[in-house]
DNA sequence: GAGTTTGAAACT
DNA sequence: CAGTTTCAAACTC
């Protein structure tokens, strides 16, 4: 786009519009010092400026500056701001972007009312003066590339504290006062303690843990609740805390930190070995990279904020967030381990006022900072969350109703600074001050992991490690997938900037050896999908150690116990001897030992196959469907069977993948979705818990998969307790074959075998 | 804070 | 793949 271009007098039949409309929408890595300032003004005779946002390309993240000054409410109503939602209706925003901008699109309809003038500028700081009480920055990366992209402007003089400003999506409540300096620095503080909110609302958000649920259907159930809102055109808050979850500055940071780990940039090209991702990889995370990378979040309207939102912008009502929760976290779904690495731009946008401006008595969700390091505890409606596994990423941490900590301001609770190596490492020297560091970046470890501990906030914990050099798996910070900090105590860690080499080196190393050795513990069933043996009324939040627990002596009741530590009950993937987790004992440890009788008594019972399957099918089928428990119908299963059926039931459980498939077929083992049984190889289980769209990994991983743990909730036993690969339980450890009777419910779709024909149907379909 | 216990991870 | 070793966190005193 031409610099100085003036938009004053465009119509849609000009040539210049025709050129702008070639132009790429979306623009490019283009260095950001070719970067093109361009700010556009707003003659405050605006009126239809919606339709200049109408237009999803605006890709205003990248590169240029983009000055937006809007005075029509009417804009905002209309939900028509693509990127401008953070621009306050009447207030000057300003978007300073990382990268090249290509406002083409911006132009597509222009308004002729609008008279307004694209300017190319070097003078980033040139910002309309603000009119209204309240305004929304959307700053960008101020990383040393960026103070670059000001060369022919005054904005060399990118200052700590401006680069804290505008690297921040900033809603402000201090209004006139914006200008005032000290303020500034205090809202700078206070937006960065909202990101830290809003990414922890985002680390919170269930996709942290791996759903059975469709990410896709949840996705969409984003979708549809954005799309409600528009329809009321009563954005909530947290619109704005998702559309703005990344801050631009995060987004060279997540460069950084995808570089790091050798992560594409496409999410949905990301290894399935990359946990979190993957786990989250849905159209929510894609979208919100699009959105990140400058391609317009699928629902550009829904990102709007009227004024009367955005003055209580910093005051999300939790039951907002509560009911959001879902699509945000989906949408924010990838984005929370960014956050680690991101911490030090972190967003200050979205400040959740946990409890004090929680007006809403009937919200029971409670986003409490807890600032880690680089980690961040996912936080919030107690709904989904669930105690997490010391540092891992994709733990959360149970708020207790009644824990003052959690309504207090997380300034106050922040004791764990932003680790300082990212922040080294990714913007060397870039001066910005993690606002929660505080004076806790001066304790010592020790002290400052026990006053987290005692703030119940476990993220919290570094390292100790002393042999491993923080290149296992042993130590949380490399299990985390983070630097260690010089809060840990560790000692010849390697886990740092300096090592990056290494670190990545080891951590593929460990991948390939375990692809899910990174990955969530603990994966969160939605609706009746829990596993068999669990129990249902004690397994908080509705989730379950992916992996499963192996305890021996600890009974699963000490922190020993992974399921334990993560909050959730023992599953049928655990391992584990006289369970008694406190959280739900894992039902095959009771019954184990009836079981065996039993099953002594039913092999005497020779019975076909094709009973035996019927038999397993229908339980898994009934067990699903919400049937009265066939465990009455049908004799006690062997633990082995129960992993097995497990596997069905989990299928069934879950939203169907694939609009073409049926409800029976859903559970039905049928075709390549169970063929390959029920997840032959944890990648399946993956791609099954996973959104469609990652099933694309799957041939990539379906070679890795030793037993790993990552079939865990699928995992089926042997009666020694062994871990036995799924595809054999079909066939010779099928409980069904031990069970005796048969039960046909003519009324249920019958199953395939899952036995006789297992070695038919666990062989790729030959044709 | 030191020592012990524990179970996961790593190794053989 | 099973058994052993190593490791660091959790726990106890």
């Amino acid at each position: 786009m031409g610099i100085g271009m003036s938009w004053r007098g465009w119509n849609g039949d000009s040539p210049v519009f025709d050129f702008i409309n070639t132009l790429s929408p979306i623009a490019t890595s283009k260095h950001l010092d070719d970067v093109q300032n361009i700010q556009l003004f707003e003659s405050s005779d605006l009126t239809h400026v919606s339709s200049i946002f109408t237009s999803p390309q605006v890709n205003s993240q990248k590169g240029s500056i983009l000055s937006i000054r809007n005075a029509s409410a009417k804009l905002s109503q209309e939900g028509l701001y693509p990127y401008c939602h953070m621009a306050q209706i009447g207030t000057p925003s300003y978007i300073k972007p990382s990268g090249p901008t290509t406002i083409s699109s911006t132009n597509s309809s222009t308004d002729h009312s609008v008279s307004k003038t694209y300017q190319a500028t070097s003078d980033n700081a040139s910002i309309v003066p603000s009119i209204l009480p309240q305004h929304i920055q959307l700053g960008s990366d101020t990383s040393g590339s960026d103070k670059k992209q000001d060369t022919a402007g005054k904005t060399d003089h990118t200052t700590d504290q401006e680069h804290t400003e505008s690297s921040s999506i900033c809603f402000d409540h201090s209004g006139v006062d914006r200008r005032e300096e000290s303020t500034s620095r205090i809202n700078v503080q206070e937006r960065n303690m909202a990101k830290i909110s809003n990414d922890e609302l985002a680390a919170h958000n269930p996709g942290n843990l791996i759903s059975h649920c469709d990410s896709g259907v949840v996705t969409k159930t984003g979708l549809i609740f954005e799309k409600a809102q528009l329809g009321d055109r009563t954005p909530k808050n947290s619109d704005v805390m998702r559309s703005n979850s990344m801050p631009i500055n995060d987004i060279n940071l997540e460069n950084s930190r995808r570089k790091l780990f050798h992560e594409p940039t496409d999410c949905n090209a990301q290894s399935i070995v990359d946990d979190g991702h993957i786990y989250c990889t849905s159209r929510g995370k894609r979208i919100a990279t699009n959105y990140v990378s400058g391609v317009p979040p699928f629902s550009s309207q829904s990102q709007f904020i009227p004024n009367h939102q955005l003055c209580g912008t910093l005051e999300v009502p939790s039951d907002c967030m509560a009911i959001y929760h879902n699509a945000v976290s989906q949408h924010l779904c990838g984005l929370h381990r960014r956050s680690l690495f991101n911490e030090k731009v972190r967003d200050p946008t979205m400040r959740v006022h946990s409890g004090s401006n929680l007006g809403n008595p009937s919200c029971t969700t409670r986003h409490r900072s807890i600032s880690d390091d680089n980690y961040l505890k996912p936080l919030g409606s107690p709904v989904c969350t669930i105690p997490g596994i010391g540092l891992h990423l994709n733990v959360s941490v149970p708020i207790s109703e009644d824990n003052n900590e959690a309504t207090e301001d997380p300034l106050n609770k922040m004791t764990c600074p932003v680790n300082p190596t990212l922040l080294i490492s990714d913007h060397n020297d870039k001066t910005t001050t993690p606002t929660n560091v505080g004076d806790s970046g001066q304790e010592n470890p020790k002290r400052k992991r026990r006053k987290c501990q005692h703030g119940d906030v476990k993220s919290c914990k570094r390292c100790s490690c002393k042999k491993s050099k923080c290149l296992k798996l042993y130590c949380e910070c490399f299990a985390a997938k983070v630097y260690c900090s010089e809060f840990c105590s560790c000692g010849g860690c390697l886990n740092n900037k300096s090592h990056e080499e290494t670190v990545l080196s080891t951590r593929i190393r460990i991948e390939s050896r375990n692809p899910l050795a990174f990955a969530p513990k603990v994966i969160r069933t939605c609706g009746p999908g829990q596993e068999f043996g669990e129990d249902s009324n004690t397994t908080t939040a509705s989730s379950h150690h992916k992996r499963g627990c192996n305890c021996k002596k600890s009974c699963c009741l000490k922190k020993y116990c992974e399921c334990f530590q993560s909050g959730v009950g023992c599953s049928m993937s655990c391992r584990c001897e006289s369970c008694k987790n406190s959280f739900g004992i894992r039902k095959g440890a009771q019954l184990l030992a009836s079981e065996e009788i039993e099953r002594v008594d039913q092999t005497k019972e020779a019975r076909p196959k094709e009973e035996q399957h019927e038999v397993g099918k229908h339980r898994a089928f009934g067990k699903t469907r919400g049937v009265p428990s066939t465990e009455n119908l049908f004799t006690t299963p062997s633990n082995e069977s129960r992993r097995s059926l497990a596997l069905v039931t989990s299928e069934c459980s879950k939203p169907s993948l694939s609009p073409t498939r049926t409800s029976s077929q859903l559970c039905s083992p049928t075709g390549t979705d169970v063929a390959l049984s029920p997840f032959g190889s944890y990648t399946e289980m993956l791609l099954e818990d996973a959104p469609s769209g990652m099933q694309q990994q799957s041939g990539k991983n379906d070679a890795q998969q030793p037993d790993s743990s990552c079939t865990a909730s699928v995992k089926v036993m042997s009666p020694s307790k062994k871990r036995v690969s799924p595809l054999h339980t079909g066939s010779s450890l099928s409980p069904m074959g031990r069970s005796g009777r048969k039960l046909v419910l003519k009324s249920i779709p019958s199953f395939p075998s899952l036995t006789g024909d297992i070695n038919s149907e666990l062989q790729p379909p030959v044709t």
